[in-house]
DNA sequence: GTCTATATAAGGATAGAC
DNA sequence: GTCTATCCTTATATAGAC
């Protein structure tokens, strides 16, 4: 039972800083007064900023990972997609404040040129994968991939535009139309053959 | 009969540039570099960095007011709305590269906690407003805002996909599913009273 | 109006004491 | 494992010659 280490603590506040400032924007001074330590102790832990952005989307793959495994198997599918819309309801302060975490992270990444685009891109990938296998689940294994990307899609548009906008009304209505487009979409996963 | 001036030819490539790059990444003399001049003679032109920011938002302002008036009066209100969703097809190759300019600076802009954000929201705006215009003129005076955001919505997450993915067909067929949503939405401008 | 030279600050990264 | 001190580079911005 060890309490959290200065590495997961930088992990931490670096994170939160990447997301609610930019990649770019956010400096070792920054991370350094968030955690509580100096700029000189930081590369005892992490040999570059590029190496903490790494831990970062690490740690953010994981957390997604958890996230989709804690809504379970043993939900209706249409339960599980609604888990994932209401993400936006959940997260809604945040996301008007900062946009969707993965999306303007992948966003900056690719106007950067850095590296790290592709590794970011893939939380996209792990909630596409996992949105594909519940619309595989309701009878869709043709159009799996492609419903997939559409909420994906969906709730990546809302997220920009609330945060642009500020605007939680339009958010709320996004989501219930959201919400309205899966109820209507017919579960053909008992039409066998 | 002037031939593009040096300030103009400065907004012109900050604006690509941070475009392509983002605001903060863009320095300036890559600007410099990229209209062939000395970064001490920048300052003749512009006073500051966000004094340039400022240009190029205006620029945008402008480039968009034009953009929408070329679309006339003097055409069925669904197909103005058809070229807005069009303009995802007709710029998808920058699209998929670098994302909507639209989104992508106001997202920057929010993270930096930039005075300039509101300004660059205010291109929405005119799309918004000017999308709102289209549905009242399909007799939806209650809705039309609403619908002018679902659109924008829309259109502002395939951008952020099809840039995350580099996926050309997802953006190709949302564009199809989006006019397919507007050519079904019941034309009620002939229905008075 | 354009240039060179320079001021000033900040950021990433390293060395070495404790 | 944490600190202070320092190096190197880049960035915005200014001054002043041409």
């Amino acid at each position: 039972m060890s309490r959290s280490t200065t590495r997961e603590r930088i992990e931490e506040k670096a994170d939160t800083l990447f997301y609610e400032s930019g990649f770019e924007a956010t400096s070792f001074a920054e991370i350094a007064g968030a955690v509580g330590i100096s700029r000189g102790n930081f590369y005892h832990h992490f040999k570059s900023k590029d190496d903490i952005l790494d831990a970062v989307i690490d740690r953010r793959m994981a957390a997604t990972q958890a996230m989709l495994e804690s809504w379970g198997t043993d939900v209706p599918s249409k339960d599980r997609i609604r888990s994932f819309i209401r993400i936006l309801m959940t997260n809604r302060t945040k996301i008007m404040a900062f946009g969707c975490p993965v999306g303007t992270l992948t966003t900056e990444l690719t106007k950067l040129g850095h590296v790290a685009e592709t590794r970011a891109t893939e939380i996209f990938g792990l909630f596409r994968d996992w949105l594909a296998l519940q619309f595989t689940a309701l009878g869709y294994q043709d159009d799996a991939e492609s419903l997939a990307l559409h909420v994906l899609g969906r709730s990546q548009g809302i997220a920009v535009l609330a945060c642009a906008l500020k605007d939680e009304a339009f958010l709320r209505a996004e989501v219930t139309a959201l919400e309205v487009w899966l109820d209507q979409l017919p579960d053909k996963s008992s039409m066998k053959g």
